[in-house]
DNA sequence: ATTAAATTGTTATAATATAACACTATGTAA
DNA sequence: TTACATAGTGTTATATTATAACAATTTAAT
């Protein structure tokens, strides 16, 4: 694991203090005044970091939220809660889930490591 | 289960023809010698067909894909298997699967009756 | 027939994401 | 330490995906 370079470090950090999933521009904004102007410079960076495993894509919602399993790693079996009120997303670390997902056989016989489960409902403040 | 309306129709019938998802514009494009000349008549369409689970957003794809397992049926617990060579999306409909997710409590004992799951992969063809 | 709800048509625009090209920094191996 | 490949940066332009706002029409249920 290298370090990361000085737009993807600077991207990773807001992603990890936001208490929310950031959404693409909403970072760039954030960003402007540390030098990085243009939406490439962010996509670059997103790209990166998802495909190291520092963040995550939450597709559903177009955002990204920093890993909370096992941070630094590569990870590519990631599930969600999502709360449709507030939006409040939360990272699932279930070893029993994604024990059952890993060994997962479709009708051919096929089994998957990689998948992207998102849960929808409402977390504990809006029900 | 009322009938669908003209532009709902048009839209199901050339998405539930197709061999893969379809992208809106896509569908726009092939609509569009049927009377539906704007983006906003497609994501119409495709809203509702999507809230009474006629079809389904392949989220990590922006493409849509009747649905397979119950037509006709209001459906919010999906899941898909993603080829990652060709693209080739297919729904799975494992009752099994299905009990395991909707049973399924995160730490604060919560469950979800609603998700999205896309394991990702490579189909028969392309191992 | 009346009326509310759903659907349609239309223009404009917002939000999300990538192409292409030139240049710079970094790590690795001779 | 030079050379070389790889990764990262900066920039402009553009492609792709999706919604806002408003007026008119159709549909279905009284």
């Amino acid at each position: 694991m290298q370090n990361l370079s000085k737009n993807q470090q600077i991207i990773f950090d807001l992603i990890d203090k936001s208490p929310e999933p950031m959404k693409a521009y909403s970072i760039l904004h954030n960003v402007q005044k540390k030098g990085i102007k243009a939406p490439l410079q962010v996509y670059r960076a997103l790209d990166k970091l998802v495909e190291i495993g520092k963040i995550h894509k939450i597709e559903s919602r177009n955002a990204f939220i920093a890993c909370h399993n096992s941070s630094c790693q590569v990870s590519k079996a990631t599930a969600f809660s999502i709360c449709e009120i507030c939006e409040k997303v939360t990272e699932i670390s279930s070893a029993s889930l994604s024990k059952y997902l890993t060994n997962f056989k479709d009708k051919d016989g096929m089994k998957y490591s990689k998948y992207n489960l998102e849960f929808f409902g409402l977390c504990k403040k809006c029900r």
